[in-house]
DNA sequence: GTCTATAAAACGATAGAC
DNA sequence: GTCTATCGTTTTATAGAC
């Protein structure tokens, strides 16, 4: 697939939308550097004159820009004067409509290069870490605004992190959304429990 | 590494064995046949006796005998006499603990491959999926052997699926098994809602 | 900044001797 | 069932013209 050739976009930026788009369903070894050339109708050498550092920090660029647009993602869904139960719904069943409308190739930007990538590249490891942490802070700090107590938030973040990660790899392996749902029924429990004025409910 | 060349382990379990272990920190793309053949202490052409279909059969046979070990832990942690909860806590607490204890290489032994094959190799995201579908219903059988609604139980299965799935993906990228514990604690209180008496804690 | 030609190595897979 | 030599392809990366 051609990204925006002959437009106006620049050379770099459709060389990190190109790779972004091979590298989150096929992942970062199995995705050949003409593959990506190819897709953003750039040729060989321009790909190291942005990226001397080659195929690698490219998809630490691919991984650096995915990672903003989610945690833009997660503002847009957790704005203040949104509910953060209504907010919770929202972002979990457009997840499983956005797997369910791409053949459920699309999900988490960068999870399955972070899963190939932990053991063995450093630079894009922590570039993934990064982003994982820009996300649950994202939401952290929205749900402290709406009343948690903010341990209470932190780990809220985590696990709503853990449980549309855990439903995107079992919804792209099984081919249904199934998991996504079911885990947007309890993230949007979870978030009542931690936004609850305390002693409401009891603790775990 | 050499797996036990040189012992009584038939050749074909070496190949898996090794594979499986490379796999699993690298991915599939990444893995080169070679790296497995020299880890299993096999000639090349041992590869394509056993697995006529070359490195897509042996990842199939990977994903294979690691979804019945893994279903195997999910019954030993999970056993009729054993509490839900002790066993849900277990079960958490020692996947942190492998994780840390192997430099947060071993965790889910098909994750890292699902992920990465989920849309582009049929045979393999089949056996993962079928995989993933027998530790669920593994989990969702003790559940309901120990009083959980049936309904209830598969979407309890699949909720500490995402949990732990999600949280070993964050402690690997994060190299921090904080969130593996974080994960846990949430699924010990899911489990105590989904074993307890109707109408003894609020529904959702 | 763009583009091509090519290097050097690694890849999966096969053939065929033993 | 074991082992090696090798094929053909693809890989990342570089050199150098434009």
């Amino acid at each position: 697939m051609v990204v925006s050739s002959g437009s106006s976009v620049p050379t770099r930026q459709r060389l990190v939308t190109a790779a972004a788009e091979l590298l989150r369903r096929q992942g970062y070894a199995a995705t050949g550097i003409k593959a990506i050339l190819t897709a953003a109708g750039a040729p060989y050498g321009s790909l190291y004159h942005f990226f001397p550092g080659g195929k690698a920090e490219l998809g630490r660029a691919v991984i650096e820009e995915g990672g903003v647009a989610y945690r833009e993602l997660v503002e847009a869904f957790y704005r203040d004067d949104v509910d953060s139960l209504d907010a919770t719904r929202e972002l979990f069943e457009g997840g499983a409509d956005l797997l369910e409308s791409t053949g459920f190739a699309d999900a988490c930007p960068i999870a399955t290069i972070a899963g190939e990538i932990a053991d063995t590249h450093e630079a894009m490891r922590a570039a993934a870490a990064a982003a994982f942490g820009s996300w649950t802070a994202t939401l952290a700090d929205h749900l402290v605004a709406h009343g948690s107590d903010p341990a209470r938030a932190d780990a809220t973040a985590i696990e709503l992190f853990c449980l549309i990660e855990g439903a995107f790899l079992h919804a792209r392996t099984t081919r249904s959304a199934d998991a996504v749902r079911i885990a947007g029924r309890r993230a949007v429990a979870i978030v009542a429990e931690a936004v609850a004025p305390v002693g409401s409910m009891a603790p775990q």
